[in-house]
DNA sequence: CATGAATGAGCTTTCATTCAT
DNA sequence: TATGAATGAAAGCTCATTCAT
């Protein structure tokens, strides 16, 4: 399955962000990483990770002492470190680059990000869900995502908008469509199984029309 | 409080298209509606709907005999009476109408399916979240909202492609892009409590930009 | 079994203390305090109170939100009304005799207290053995008892003090030999089964020879 | 702290009656033993054992296969050697003196018990606490305590009794009264921190005045 | 011998669902 | 029809015990 691929990487992306984990600890998170994705968190049994893990039901519990605890150690290394390393590096790639086009930025984000939502489906699913339902992970999110765009994206954005090469609206605005549109592309392969990469020159002539000054 | 206003509308929206319920069984309903919107349907118990509804628990399961019937009572009617109501409304506001222009379609959608989106916020919050989770809602959902765009959205979209006011995409592509916009609205008040009809001009703009042809 | 009778009326006690309480609450706090005097609360499981008590398992937890609530609910009505009323009514009894000697007094407090011992037993079993493991019990126990012997019992043995009716130590220290000596026998009743009432006459002529002023 | 020091008494008591045992196990033992008195049997973790101890709880099973082998391996040697030990020490010390008076048992018995409950404090709470509870044990205690009473004290009471130096009430009774003033020391300490020391004395007098013929 | 990760039986607790009143 | 106490299956979690290293 294509599926399973992705989850194979997105796990990739947290257990390396986790510093070192046992083998059977590894094959926990990876089990609870997929469930939750398929499933949803709170329609996930401790007894069915166990299952797919291949493990017994307490081994579950050994490293992470809650089934909340086992939702951060999936979440958290992801929100914390992943999301961050992705969006400085994008600032990284632009930064030096003072003539630098709508065109340029918008492939430039858009290419890297929508490999990144590819690889990282299961886990933005599970993140986006729990998001919706609990208040704390919200908050915790806005203030881990919010200064980092703040810091990364908006001077990039305002850089182009001061030369003419990008419309006059709010950062926060512009910010919402460009992630916006790419995350439809989560949900489009949710409904319809498709391939990414297909999408990906359609998307950004997209962003890089409707983002245009008038 | 506004939410319970967009609730009180969303659940009128439900249960006009529920014939006719007993008072008890609309508050079942209505509690119904709002805690699953707030904390996921497998969140909520049977004992906080009644609770909120100000029933007994044993009411809840007159006229529903599950929770998931109860989920099903909100949901179902959304789905295939208040949306496809939607869908079709738009496609006769604009059947009659040859000359149509790029702008006048998209203000035409997005004036009247932003503000459904604002008042039917909490059902699409729950709509959107078990799709994501029920593979029998999912298909369900497919057979029922993909064949309305096909007959309603799509000979618009057509219409004016051949008219050279659109840009040459996919039908389906397009109304990814008009659906996915307006619903980044839904996640922006998620995140950052702000009143959707300050965005509807902005958003207009950008999806008229965006879907113009090259 | 007259371990049996104790236990009902040691129940009564609690149960007089503790408001309506419909009938299956009340037979998972009877069979909460038999057991737990039995076994111990540690030792003693849901399973075996559902099952003593005749209800699902899931009733024990209806009223009693956790087993150490249950436990609660067995120990803090004794502690706090039953335990003070009898102190307290011992006070009433003595309080207008000015010329009270050491044998009436004890005699007064032994055969109510003895009496109330053995009737008592199981629950006194329970608070003991939970006292000396549950430090929050042993201070809320210390809070409550304290002051209640320094009101009640002390008073008393001063004045008995000051007509040379009782030994000259500290008002503690008598009271720790009373209430002690009475308490082996709930001892040795565990050990070899007896009869409290026979050994009524030799307490109270050994507490009266001993507490004898030099 | 004091405690630590006659926790650490305590323990050479037991370790002296079990032979030959290497130093890990001897911290396995240490450890339990305290925590067994401060949070009781039930309540006390195998895994809390080895850390308190500072070994792997794999450690704590080399020697003692079940966790109550731990509690045998404490209180056992504890019930057939310190205790009998204690009690016959006593007897060699008065049975050679046909003119003892009560004063003189009563100080020979009481000054060195008392000193023995304080050394000896933490594993005797834990030694009433699970008597309460198991049955095997507490007809395992009758068994060794009984006879070793009957044959050391008992004798030296009668011979008391007979030349008028003793109350003449059953030797039981007598031995509860004496043994059970001493153990309200023990409860004492539980609730109020006091040192034994000081209440020796007392209980001596105590006991001499209760324990006269009338 | 010592370790500590792994086990799984069994415990406490939750909650959708039933049913006598 | 409405109630809410009662149910019991199943969930989350604990912990004595085992065993490969």
């Amino acid at each position: 399955m294509a599926e399973e691929t992705n989850i194979q990487e997105a796990f990739q992306a947290v257990m390396a962000a986790n510093g070192d984990i046992p083998p059977k600890q590894q094959q926990v998170l990876a089990a609870s990483l997929e469930l939750f994705a398929q499933q949803g968190f709170a329609n996930t049994t401790t007894k069915q990770i166990a299952q797919k893990a291949g493990v017994a039901e307490g081994t579950v519990y050994r490293r992470y002492k809650t089934k909340d605890e086992l939702l951060a150690a999936v979440l958290a290394p992801f929100v914390t470190q992943v999301l961050p390393r992705l969006i400085t590096e994008f600032a990284e790639g632009v930064v030096g680059r003072p003539y630098l086009t709508r065109h340029e930025m918008i492939q430039s984000i858009a290419e890297d990000r929508l490999a990144f939502i590819q690889k990282n489906g299961p886990i933005l699913r599970i993140l986006i869900r729990e998001i919706s339902v609990r208040t704390d992970l919200r908050s915790q999110f806005i203030t881990h995502a919010g200064p980092l765009l703040q810091e990364n994206l908006f001077p990039v954005l305002d850089r182009l908008k001061a030369r003419g090469e990008l419309v006059d609206w709010p950062d926060s605005r512009i910010a919402q469509f460009m992630i916006g549109t790419m995350l439809t592309e989560l949900v489009r392969t949710l409904l319809v199984p498709e391939d990414i990469e297909k999408a990906i020159p359609t998307i950004i002539k997209f962003l890089e029309k409707g983002l245009a000054p008038d």
